[in-house]
RNA sequence: GCCCCCGUGGCGGAAUUGGUAGACGCGCCUGACUCAAAAUCAGGUUUCCUCACGGAAGUGUUGGUUCGAGUCCGACCGGGGGCACCA
């Protein structure tokens, strides 16, 4: 072995190769940017990660394809602006205070130090003089002074409010953040609390947030759907109905909210949320209706609940009298299907024509009154036995009979409107943002609470409010509110004794401008410099999970029209363009005691079969799954980049799978990705020896293989570029390898061959840079370069060599292939065709037949028609 | 229940506006090198029939449009995601 090490080429050596690279990146300051208003910026950024402790497959994965956009835009001349942060504040921080007793800023810092240098060891071309912490009082202060200019707008406001409190984290959560009725972060059924709490308006912006929608084509359709069914835009009309009790004396009026008021004929009886005013009004000496309040509060919002809980009403005291039939009178209930969040927080129940109202009234026994009919008068229908939900005709409804639903709610809209009882209106589903949090570890909300002068804003002097530090995690609640001197505080107002908020801000908030920060991080008198952010931004590239598709950018695009309410800018959106990256996936294991082991705990046998290492017990393989730490399926980044190089896994995050689809780590897979990077060095390494000098001018005349190979160089930088631009990194290394091939496969005979051969491979060390950038930087300077390749341009494909000469074209027999042929490039039609009936294939399937017809393609087909 | 997306070899996946289905990679098979193994290199690899030449079928199922369908349209089957007493 150590007689051949001589003879044989040398193997690449990555780590220290990364290490050099990384070390000269971050001398130069290659990744600075700077503003630069004579040249066009682009901005790529990647979600921010939470401190978490160590990066996952999941970061690899996300920052892998936002640092190939940034690479690339790099070397197309833009001036790139490619920064990183932490999203420093929340509860992972406090739970572990609580288990580990080290304080939530000692964890967090220190984890942001780990995982620092674990991207640091990616070889990301990050701009790190711009990072950011948002649990720094430095960047909090901003959005202090960012909350009281947006209350002073009218844009925040406390509200006492039946709220989803978490009861694990011991806080209230925004209505986005419960799924399924359980808390986004914890999974516990989430309770159901009255109190009063900041909200945001996003609702001001409802309209704007979904008409805008239309306008982001740059973002997956998939994402402007989700935020569209979020939030929930209808049309409808809102009108009053005239309350009675039994003996008719007027008990006031009942405003409703319906989608559907061309079914108002129908209306049989109408129901109130238990939560309702006039509800809670009539409970006040009803302990009947106090009991059902009661139950209807208990019932769970989980799906499986809502789904299997019955209709239930309470029959209340009251008559309502129909607006437009004089003398028709529908009983009244509270019910425990209608919200109070919802419109009205009341409806009239239309039972021919809603599911819902259907199930009710049969329950009750209320009558089923029918008011539209099929259009199709043949179509036969029963809606005592089932409403009838579809578009038809109204029927049995005075002035509207005859008309289509949608001009019969035209008419009657306009009828209440005359009659002063109605009105056409949109309504919503989404809710305010409800930012409170009965948390330590947030952004401290900047207000006080004075007897005498209510809830007062902090003055802006006194910003930052900064947490303190002497806080403790012995008891349940939030710290700041046990602090014993805190929240002491004289009145900004009066001077005298009062105490400030004890809550904090929802994270979301910090993730919803700092993309704005990096415009200008170090800025002390203002969140960001006008001019600065103006220049960088909107962001050209985000790149995220789906799982932020209405959360984080749904706020995100509330704060930036917040923002500009207030005018800290003139846009309307923060995000350009924005790609959702799939998930990291792994295989299961289980072990016979039904233990997840991890993929490092187990082996495979001679005879394929998986057993556990260190036992050689059978272990049951489980279908891929998000890699997560509960199923142990996880691999760690570090080990890989250890192993294999930061290269390798940048590689294999980019190979086979779609970069929106999920991604299956397999060890084969890693394994491939690295032969590749030593193939790749050593195809490099056995033709440099022959090469002319670095920029020798091009030979007058080439060799047909030295312009064949000149043809796939350049095709591959006119394929790979627009790969990269459509984020389609799987096709672009396919074409990578391609080339690889052809390269490896080309022998020079003279110096023009070898002249195309230092073409080739100049242009493919340089398509692989943002890719592989250690490996390619190695490369560039093996063939003899002085420059960085991360400060070198994109190669220019040549137009003239895109195109061949002759293509072959593919002759079918009624639409059958027969053979192809290869004919000039853009044949004469005729030409085509007489070339097509020659071939001999063609014409032994043809049988002596007259073709009937000859469809000619250029370029393309031909197919005879018999 | 409503809305959206996706079904292509053993596997991940390619296929401009409808125009040679299976690029590229993984795996597997054969060969070279080696005492041997690893690594590497060369060739093969959709299925079926055939010694071969060659032929037939084939993109979840099924019907349609077309000279021509993985791609367009209808129905169905399967998988995934989002929303869900939203009036």
């Amino acid at each position: 072995m150590s007689s051949s090490a001589a003879s044989e080429p040398k193997r690449y050596n990555f780590r220290e190769t990364e290490a050099k690279w990384q070390k000269v990146w971050d001398g130069k300051q290659t990744f600075r940017a700077v503003m630069d208003k004579a040249r066009p910026k682009y901005y790529v950024l990647e979600m921010f990660p939470y401190p978490s402790g160590r990066i996952h497959m999941g970061h690899v994965r996300n920052y892998t394809q936002g640092d190939v956009i940034a690479r690339y835009k790099r070397a197309k001349g833009f001036n790139v602006l490619h920064p990183m942060g932490w999203d420093a504040f929340g509860l992972p921080a406090e739970n572990a205070a609580i288990e580990k007793k080290t304080h939530p800023k000692t964890w967090t810092y220190a984890n942001i130090a780990t995982m620092k240098a674990q991207l640091k060891s990616m070889g990301l071309s990050l701009d790190w003089s711009r990072e950011l912490a948002t649990c720094d009082p430095s960047y909090y202060r901003h959005e202090q002074k960012m909350f009281l200019d947006f209350w002073k707008a009218g844009l925040a406001y406390r509200r006492e409010a039946w709220v989803n409190w978490d009861p694990v984290d011991n806080t209230v959560l925004a209505n986005e953040q419960v799924i399924d009725g359980k808390g986004w972060r914890t999974g516990a059924t989430v309770e159901r609390r009255k109190l009063t709490q900041w909200n945001l308006k996003i609702t001001t912006f409802a309209d704007e947030l979904l008409s805008r929608l239309d306008t982001l084509d740059r973002w997956p359709e998939k994402v402007r759907l989700m935020q569209a069914n979020w939030i929930g835009k209808s049309r409808g009309a809102r009108l009053s109905f005239e309350l009675t009790d039994a003996s008719g004396a007027d008990r006031g009026k009942l405003e409703i909210f319906t989608t559907r008021p061309d079914t108002l004929f129908g209306a049989s009886f109408m129901a109130l949320s238990p939560e309702h005013p006039i509800t809670a009004q009539l409970a006040a000496d009803d302990p009947g209706l106090q009991r059902f309040v009661a139950e209807c509060r208990k019932t769970g919002t989980a799906a499986a609940e809502i789904e299997t809980a019955e209709k239930q009403g309470y029959k209340l005291p009251l008559l309502a009298k129909h607006p437009l039939v004089p003398g028709r009178t529908m009983p009244v209930y509270a019910a425990n299907f209608v919200l109070m969040e919802y419109g009205t927080g009341a409806i009239f129940g239309c039972p021919a024509h809603d599911e819902r109202d259907h199930e009710f009234a049969t329950k009750y026994g209320l009558p089923i009154l029918q008011v539209v009919a099929p259009a199709n008068a043949k179509e036969k229908i029963d809606v005592q036995a089932a409403p009838f939900v579809d578009d038809g005709v109204i029927v049995n409804s005075e002035f509207l009979n005859g008309l289509a639903v949608e001009d019969a709610k035209a008419k009657v809209i306009a009828r209440l409107e005359e009659m002063k009882v109605g009105t056409g209106t949109t309504q919503y589903r989404l809710r305010d943002w409800l930012v409170s949090r009965q948390r330590y570890w947030g952004c401290p909300i900047p207000a006080i609470h004075c007897e005498k002068c209510g809830v007062v804003p902090v003055p802006e002097k006194d910003l930052p409010v900064k947490l303190p530090d002497d806080v403790t995690f012995d008891r349940p609640g939030n710290p700041l509110d046990h602090h014993p001197t805190w929240k002491h505080v004289p009145c900004p107002t009066c001077g005298g004794a009062a105490r400030r908020e004890t809550d904090t801000f929802d994270t979301f908030i910090d993730s919803s401008w700092y993309f704005d920060r990096f415009t200008s991080p170090g800025l002390e008198t203002a969140p960001f410099d006008r001019a600065e952010n103006e220049y960088w931004m909107p962001v050209d590239q985000y790149i995220g999970g789906v799982e932020h598709a209405i959360l984080h950018l749904l706020y995100s695009r509330f704060w930036t029209r917040a923002m500009r309410e207030v005018q800290l800018t003139g846009r309307d959106e923060p995000f350009d363009g924005l790609f959702t990256q799939g998930m990291v996936c792994h295989e299961t294991y289980r072990a016979s005691d039904g233990t997840w082991l991890l993929p490092e705990e187990i082996e495979r046998t001679a005879g394929g079969n998986v057993v556990r290492a260190s036992d050689k017990s059978p272990v049951e393989v489980g279908r891929s799954e998000k890699m997560s730490k509960s199923k142990k399926n996880v691999v760690d980044p570090d080990q890989i980049i250890r192993d294999y190089g930061a290269d390798t896994a940048r590689w294999f995050m980019l190979s086979d799978s779609p970069p929106e689809r999920d991604l299956e780590w397999t060890e084969a897979g890693v394994t491939g990705a690295w032969r590749f990077q030593q193939r790749l060095h050593r195809i490099a390494s056995e033709a440099m020896n022959g090469l002319p000098a670095a920029g020798t001018a091009k030979p007058a005349a080439l060799s047909d293989a030295a312009t064949e190979l000149r043809r796939a160089a350049h095709k591959t930088v006119a394929g790979l570029s627009a790969d990269i631009e459509a984020f389609h990194f799987n096709k672009a290394v396919a074409r990578l390898y391609e080339l690889a091939n052809t390269i490896s496969g080309f022998a020079a005979k003279d110096a023009g061959d070898a002249w195309a051969q230092r073409e080739a491979l100049e242009i493919f060390v340089r398509l692989i840079g943002p890719m592989t950038p250690h490996l390619a930087e190695e490369l560039w300077q093996e063939l003899g370069h002085t420059t960085l390749l991360a400060d070198s341009p994109w190669p220019v494909a040549d137009a003239g060599l895109l195109v061949d000469d002759t293509v072959t074209v593919a002759v079918q027999l009624n639409g059958k292939l027969r053979g192809t042929i290869a004919l000039p490039k853009d044949a004469a039609k005729d030409v085509a065709e007489k070339t097509a009936l020659a071939l001999p294939e063609l014409v032994r399937g043809l049988e002596g037949k007259t073709p009937k017809r000859v469809i000619v393609v250029p370029n393309r087909i031909v197919n005879v028609v018999v």
